[in-house]
DNA sequence: AGCACGCCGACT
DNA sequence: GTCGGCGTGCTC
């Protein structure tokens, strides 16, 4: 049998334009051992610096005969060989993304993977007695202590291998000292910083100017807002040092908290019994297995009105897929929003599920991609990523909230996890389940098309019954002079709910307090200094005063002014409302009512959503407000409220999909009402009520909002009637654009007139982004409407390779296709 | 993306 | 004379 001596592979971390499989050969004692998709160590470039790389191809032949110098491959690296089925899967997310195939590869392997010990040598502090060693050690030293720090290739690098029997020397005399990093981080504990007094007298503490560094102050300000911070954020975020902390804890006024990050921080609780399903749900289940129980790869999705008991019927196929002795991937929007569906699914299946989200530190998301590949694991649960979990014998794909659009990857490579998975089940003959109360256009769009299996669930469980719904029409309260972010309607059924001991939802999708600062007499707006947007203005504490901006974009912060820095007049005017604004309007008509407000400024870790949402449920709360965060899957029966207060917030965006969002974010808010046995409420307030994204949605008409959007689309061809591209140019320096446009348009013209005159492109732009500047990068783009075919691809891939080298480090290019 | 190579200006 | 700034170009 011949054996392969040459392998052909893919580099991991080079940029896209030179992404190419690039042959090396194997050294005699690797023949045979070295696999396709097996992970090796090659060296790269003229320096050959050390690189990673995917075996892609085998061949045989004589490396000094080929026409290009053939390189050997260093070493293989044990532990995991990349199966067929992922690394076309690899190709088809490269092409399809412009991404480099190792990108891609990134998102199956973990970093912990790759990082291998780092040995590095430091110069030891003192001045060393130079006649003791030779002069080539001396060089080294040298060497070392001029860069402060070096690591061992870089040193074999400049001195050949003979620093190997050196540097130990070296170390012995105590000129140097060898420091071993190992980049897996074993974080095992977190410092936490908490106020010891309620925010009142924290504020009380400032005003009275019994602090005296402004350090302090703005530690204490800081924790008025955030209650309790890692001690990590405060010294990154407010430069915050040790001693600072430390005074403050003397005095008593804060208290350090170590906290344990537990290594597995789901504990399982295994509870086997069996679930019963409704007709209604028992008849969706049936068509879902027959899908199952074909071999052939099919997709479905399944359509249920909030509240009808998916979760179950989710369940139930998975147990199907299982007892097939298959392995199941369930994508969720976010972990940490989705608590109790993850609850269940731990308590049912054991140790056999993984998860896998973007909050876990590097060791505990190998731990956890380990498991997968030693076939100790058979469902993933987790976010986006986890539809590149390794499996092997794949046999299903669940994407639940299929509409959500965190789904869609903003950074490289930019992959929707419903396309990824759609490959992953095509290649696998396994089905993908897509679920949703709001599905995307696109989705049931295919679904009607016969496409997609479309499966409906209509009636909510257990006799249920949807929420009454209610349009306020703010019109009126604002006719009446009523200037508050609850409308009259609203404040009623508020009272009404907290005289009947019942819970209320408050919905709004902003935070902070006033969204922005004006002056009324020049038009003067505090904007970022790094962008171009307003600041939002941010109290401390539920109460109004004090305070300070934030830019929701960049994070940067700036004092609150009180004089117009235009014409001095000393009268702004606060625009706009957030969630601090109504939680302080909440707190000051339900004074003696306990109410959680859960944003991203209070809501800074899984753990404190878990204690806000486990709060609310006990009832230990009446009354929630958030953004987004309080809309998500959860199921609170005492719910008899719920309210929409900025409904028409995303109804006006320059973006195709507005309509789609609006619905679907009110649909979501106001399925959260009337789950338990007492009937629910929901009202929405909006400045639009003839609008008819706001009528279907108050109606929960699904059907009716889909027939009357999709004809806007294909009336106005947008997807999924074509495709869309996005192309942005991003740089610093503002000043390349005057040249780089016209060149990118007119080089885009030839291409389309010469060899692509057979790709239709519809072109907008040049025009700057929505924010045009943006942590001081200024963005210019293009869109584009197309087919996303092969011949489009190549167009686009071309553009990109030929203009990102373009300017060299002044200018940034990204293409994505059909972004959020 | 790195990193070496090479071409100019400021300095001992 | 040499050191070192960064613009240019290559990566099996």
């Amino acid at each position: 049998m011949m054996q392969y001596n040459i392998a052909g592979l893919y580099i991991i971390g080079v940029p896209y334009r030179i992404d190419r499989i690039y042959k090396y050969y194997i050294p005699a004692d690797l023949i045979g051992k070295i696999l396709v998709g097996s992970v090796v160590n090659v060296p790269f470039g003229r320096s050959n610096r050390k690189s990673y790389a995917i075996v892609y191809s085998l061949a045989c032949g004589n490396p000094d005969e080929d026409d290009v110098k053939m390189k050997p491959i260093f070493s293989l690296e044990q532990g995991f060989t990349m199966s067929k089925e992922l690394i076309g899967l690899c190709d088809y997310v490269r092409t399809h993304c412009f991404c480099s195939f190792g990108d891609v590869a990134r998102c199956i392997i973990p970093s912990a993977f790759f990082s291998k010990i780092k040995e590095t040598y430091r110069a030891l502090p003192y001045f060393p007695e130079r006649e003791k060693i030779s002069a080539k050690a001396l060089a080294i030293y040298d060497a070392v202590a001029c860069a402060n720090q070096m690591s061992v290739e870089k040193l074999v690098r400049m001195y050949g291998e003979e620093v190997i029997s050196i540097l130990p020397r070296l170390v012995k005399l105590k000129y140097l000292e060898k420091t071993v990093a190992s980049s897996v981080k074993n974080i095992k504990s977190v410092k936490y910083v908490h106020l010891l007094c309620d925010a009142d007298s924290a504020y009380e503490l400032i005003e009275s100017k019994k602090l005296r560094g402004i350090k302090q102050v703005a530690l204490v300000k800081y924790l008025i807002e955030h209650k309790s911070a890692p001690l990590n954020d405060l010294s990154e975020q407010l430069f915050i040092s040790a001693a600072t902390i430390k005074s403050l804890e003397e005095r008593k006024i804060i208290e350090t908290e170590t906290r344990e990050v537990s290594r597995d921080p789901y504990k399982i609780t295994k509870s086997p019994n069996d679930i019963i399903l409704t007709d209604k749900q028992q008849q969706a289940y049936a068509e879902i297995e027959k899908l199952i129980n074909g071999d052939a790869p099919s997709a479905a999705l399944l359509y249920g009105i909030t509240g009808s008991g998916k979760t179950m019927v989710i369940k139930k196929a998975i147990d199907s897929v299982l007892s097939k002795g298959k392995q199941v991937i369930m994508l969720v929007p976010e972990i940490a929003l989705t608590p109790q569906a993850i609850d269940v699914f731990c308590s049912y299946y054991g140790d056999k599920v993984v998860l896998l989200h973007s909050s876990l530190s590097d060791g505990e998301r190998f731990d956890a991609w380990r498991k997968i590949i030693a076939g100790k694991a058979n469902i993933c649960i987790g976010t986006r990523s986890a539809v590149f979990a390794p499996f092997d014998n794949l046999g299903m794909i669940v994407i639940d909230e299929e509409h959500e659009h965190t789904y869609k990857s903003e950074s490289n490579p930019k992959y929707h996890a419903r396309d990824v998975a759609r490959y992953r089940c095509a290649n696998t003959g396994s089905l993908m389940l897509l679920c949703s109360a709001t599905p995307s256009l696109e989705s049931y769009y295919k679904a009607k098309k016969g496409i997609y299996k479309l499966i409906k669930l209509t009636e909510r469980y257990s006799g249920a019954k949807l929420p009454q719904t209610v349009i306020s029409d703010m019109r009126i309260d604002a006719a009446e002079g009523r200037i508050s972010a609850l409308g009259s309607i609203m404040e009623d059924a508020l009272r009404k709910t907290v005289a009947n001991k019942d819970q209320a939802i408050l919905f709004i999708n902003r935070r902070g307090y006033n969204n922005y600062v004006s002056c009324p007499l020049c038009g003067f707006v505090q904007k970022c200094e790094r962008c171009s947007v307003s600041m939002t203005y941010h109290s401390y504490g539920k109460k109004s005063g004090g305070g300070y901006l934030v830019c929701h974009y960049c994070g940067s912060r700036k004092e609150l002014i009180k004089v117009c820095p235009e014409c001095s007049n000393e009268h702004l005017s606060y625009m706009g409302f957030g969630t601090q604004k109504a939680e302080d309007e909440l707190s000051n008509l339900f004074s003696d009512i306990p109410m959680i407000r859960m944003d991203a400024d209070t809501a800074s870790s899984r753990h404190s959503i878990d204690r806000m949402l486990d709060k609310f449920r006990k009832g230990d709360a009446k009354l929630l407000i958030g953004t987004q965060m309080v809309s998500k899957g959860h199921d609170f029966p005492g719910v008899t409220l719920v309210g929409v207060l900025l409904a028409d917030n995303s109804l006006y965006l320059d973006d195709y999909r507005a309509n789609e969002r609006t619905f679907s974010m009110i649909t979501q808010v106001v399925g959260r009402a009337g789950r338990g046995k007492k009937s629910g409420i929901a009202i929405i307030q909006t400045y639009n009520p003839e609008h008819p994204v706001i009528k279907f949605a108050a109606e929960q008409n699904y059907e009716d909002f889909y027939e009357n959007e999709i004809a806007l689309r294909k009336n106005f061809v947008f997807p999924p009637f074509c495709d869309m591209v996005h192309l942005t140019f991003s740089t610093s320096e503002e000043s390349v654009f005057k040249s780089l446009l016209p060149e990118f348009s007119s080089r885009l013209a030839a291409l389309l007139k010469e060899e692509y005159s057979d790709v239709p492109l519809v072109i907008f732009g040049p025009f700057e982004a929505p924010i045009y500047r943006l942590n001081n990068t200024y963005r210019m783009k293009y869109i584009f409407k197309c087919k996303d075919n092969g011949r489009t691809r190549e167009l686009f891939s071309r553009l990109y390779s030929e203009f990102s080298k373009l300017e060299s480090n002044k200018l940034g290019i990204s293409i994505d296709i059909n972004p959020n």
